[in-house]
DNA sequence: CACCTCAGCTCCTCAGACAACCTGAGAGGT
DNA sequence: ACCTCTCAGGTTGTCTGAGGAGCTGAGGTG
């Protein structure tokens, strides 16, 4: 039941999100002068100094600008589109319907462009991938995702590599607990293996269906079990 | 001459500056922990509250984590990854070309689980675009864009519609430039107006095929036409 | 070897003082 | 009527001293 970090965290943090929340909800629009610091100190009910630091932690993520003498002033509402926080936020299938959505015709595309270094990469990826099927889940699941990683690469679009490194992060979680609680990973000759090898041999012979139909079926597989494990609420997604 | 602002800028400011450059240059790499208050006080030459502010300003930004009793650390190196400027960069056909890849699967998954409140807003946005298609070039590409936004919000994914959200910006800008150089969009029934029209009826009656087949026609067309005017070195992407 | 205690460090919060600065109102000159 | 100057009030910027809360590692105890 995860324990769910109780700290009642600092007087700086409280009052950053309260300072925060009255910003992003529009109360406080860009252009606004905050009440000034004694002001807000005797409205949150701490003290000048709490204040300041609040307000510079805003400064720092680029949402208020403090002018002496003048004032401070909101110069944005969103905190720069925090994606990664949006993503843990949205439920594990979601994230795992787009990755699949972008990866599927990204083995298209890496078919179609695929060089020699990136066939090389392939191999080299396919085989850590074996080789960390006896290690824990993490290094598994770390050698899973740097192969996806590898085939998005070899499409060649920048674009593209950022984004799934976007995902990264999501995805590794959502795995590792899937692999946890199946216990997936059957260590006789791990259940994936022909696929991932028949992916690579796709992608190097420049079959770009065959290298959608092998990837899209095993992701659809995933896909399958992540909203099964999800219904039974059991993960529940990281519900703050 | 621009007069240069001459601000000498607070003494927070100064300190921040001094502590992100320890942390970007990788003097501080990931994990070290910063010097005490006091310590970095009395090398900086300025008071404990100047010192305070400023490591909360790069708190704010997300580059350093403050643990009572134990010490202020390096959590990260880079100021979030900004994702806007990331897509600026990029070329605009790199960007197209991903846009093109999320937004045909998303019109089979729209085609899947439209509703009727849905289909309502597809055919509002085509009237919408229909009679834009009289006015400026920026009020037609909004128009454009807000149908095929209609369309991925029709697939019921968050992580997909913010996404798709993401990339409106450079599309617009690329999709502007392109509208303006080519002259496109011929007022007598625009091109690309029976195309959407089909569109919309494959979503509506279910067809993810013919939606999916659909858009990727007229998302390549696009995609040829932004290829062939980048190679003439016109628009020359936005180069800063 | 495991557990507990505790001193010393760290960050956290507050209050008070003064400096630097901007803004707007009003006086005064042109 | 317009411009300029002055000044008071409010604001952020900076420093200092004090005490509270929490972590960490050394050393003692069983």
């Amino acid at each position: 039941m995860a324990l769910g970090a109780l700290s009642p965290s600092s007087l700086v943090d409280q009052a950053t999100r309260r300072l925060r929340d009255q910003i992003t909800s529009g109360e406080w629009p860009v252009g606004t002068r905050l009440p000034g610091e004694t002001t807000l100190a005797k409205t949150l009910g701490v003290g000048r100094s709490t204040v300041r630091e609040a307000v510079r932690a805003l400064a720092g993520a680029g949402l208020v600008q403090a002018r002496q003498g003048s004032g401070v002033f909101v110069i944005a509402t969103e905190p720069a589109e925090d994606w990664p926080a949006r993503l843990r936020r949205a439920g594990v299938v979601h994230v795992y319907e787009v990755r699949t959505l972008v990866e599927v015709q990204a083995a298209r595309l890496a078919a179609e462009r695929r060089t020699d270094a990136d066939i090389a990469a392939l191999h080299e990826a396919l085989t850590a991938r074996r080789a960390a099927a006896a290690g824990d889940d993490g290094a598994f699941v770390d050698a899973d995702i740097a192969l996806h990683a590898a085939v998005v690469a070899a499409a060649h679009n920048p674009v593209l590599t950022d984004l799934f490194a976007e995902f990264v992060p999501a995805l590794r979680q959502g795995l590792v607990d899937l692999v946890d609680l199946l216990g997936l990973r059957e260590h006789d000759g791990n259940p994936g293996d022909d696929t991932h090898a028949a992916l690579v041999r796709a992608v190097e012979r420049g079959d770009a269906e065959a290298a959608c139909r092998t990837l899209q079926g095993e992701l659809d597989h995933t896909l399958e079990l992540l909203r099964k494990t999800a219904q039974t609420g059991e993960g529940a997604g990281a519900a703050l």
